[in-house]
DNA sequence: TATATTGGTAAGTGATTACTCACTATATGA
DNA sequence: TCATATAGTGAGTAATCACTTACCAATATA
């Protein structure tokens, strides 16, 4: 593992648990065994190394969303957003902490899942005839951001119960 | 207004909008028109300030909870759990932010509404005879601390349609 | 072989942090 | 009247903050 993958690691892990603001630049570097101005070095700035985290980890979920996409059977597009949340690996779950964290701030319009499986997930339940598209896909989504921050704040959670019971309530099991 | 409030509502407003750790006493003092002193005088620390303010809050959420608990027809508690969320008030926000944001934390192992309404909505779903009833106790509680953060993050929304919606799911409108 | 470029460090930088301290003014009550 | 407590200030404090700079070593590249 090169010194910057070190650096990418134990910040990802900092940040999602102890916060953003609250992790200092020498703790990283203490936590990662390399000197401070070599972060900067390679991300330029705090942000920098936050903006680079968020990038890698969304590059790992973005696979993943392609696949819902590619879906013809608009129930399967529901049920395959629903059941995405049992593909998020225990490793990647501090990625989704700083995700989360940071959609939480002042200025970020959009929260959690949204801008991911929005429009998707509006386009399936209009397929399927439901009357009220909009009010549908809010209420799913909302629902599944609460059980992902369940998920992500509370440890040894199993989320496949609420999964579960989630497709049953629309059919789809 | 004495100067300890204008001290709790300035920082109310400014935790719940730019974050504790990024918020200086010093800004605190600033908004207040106080000197930084005072803070420590009245709270000894800025720990001690948060403490207040979240004790506050919840001082203000309790007859609206102690309501719910009071209704003997479970029907009634279950869709009074969920109207609770057009209770609350526009001013009341910036203190469920912070209510909200410090549950997001490290160490806290409850979230949400969850500390606060776990315990009378598993009651009133045994009592309908549900029969999973910590399942189906969970998603209702998922569902609604989705929606809240929805709430507490976008500007100007309105809960009212999610309110309704749910309550039509549960066949409670 | 000469020359950049890259990865890396140690020792700083000024600014900001939460918090303290010595002090004043005002009110209350014995 | 006088002592005590409370509210309030302004100028500190040491520590920590994100970030910079000067410098070194190794490795490519011309």
């Amino acid at each position: 593992m090169t010194k910057k993958e070190l650096i990418l690691n134990k910040s990802l892990e900092l940040f999602s648990s102890k916060g953003f603001e609250s992790t200092s630049t020498r703790s990283i570097a203490d936590a990662a065994e390399v000197s401070e101005g070599l972060i900067f070095k390679h991300f330029k700035s705090k942000n920098g190394l936050l903006s680079a985290l968020l990038k890698i980890g969304a590059s790992k979920s973005t696979p993943e969303i392609q696949k819902i996409k590619n879906h013809k059977e608009p129930r399967n597009v529901i049920s395959s957003c629903i059941k995405l949340l049992l593909s998020i690996k225990k490793e990647d779950y501090p990625y989704w902490r700083l995700y989360f964290a940071s959609g939480f701030e002042e200025n970020s319009q959009t929260i959690g899942l949204e801008p991911l499986l929005k429009k998707v997930l509006a386009e399936a339940f209009k397929k399927l005839g439901f009357v009220k598209t909009e009010l549908e896909t809010e209420l799913l989504l909302n629902s599944l951001n609460g059980l992902m921050i369940k998920m992500l704040t509370t440890s040894d959670y199993n989320p496949e119960p609420q999964v579960s019971l989630i497709l049953k309530k629309y059919r789809l099991s």
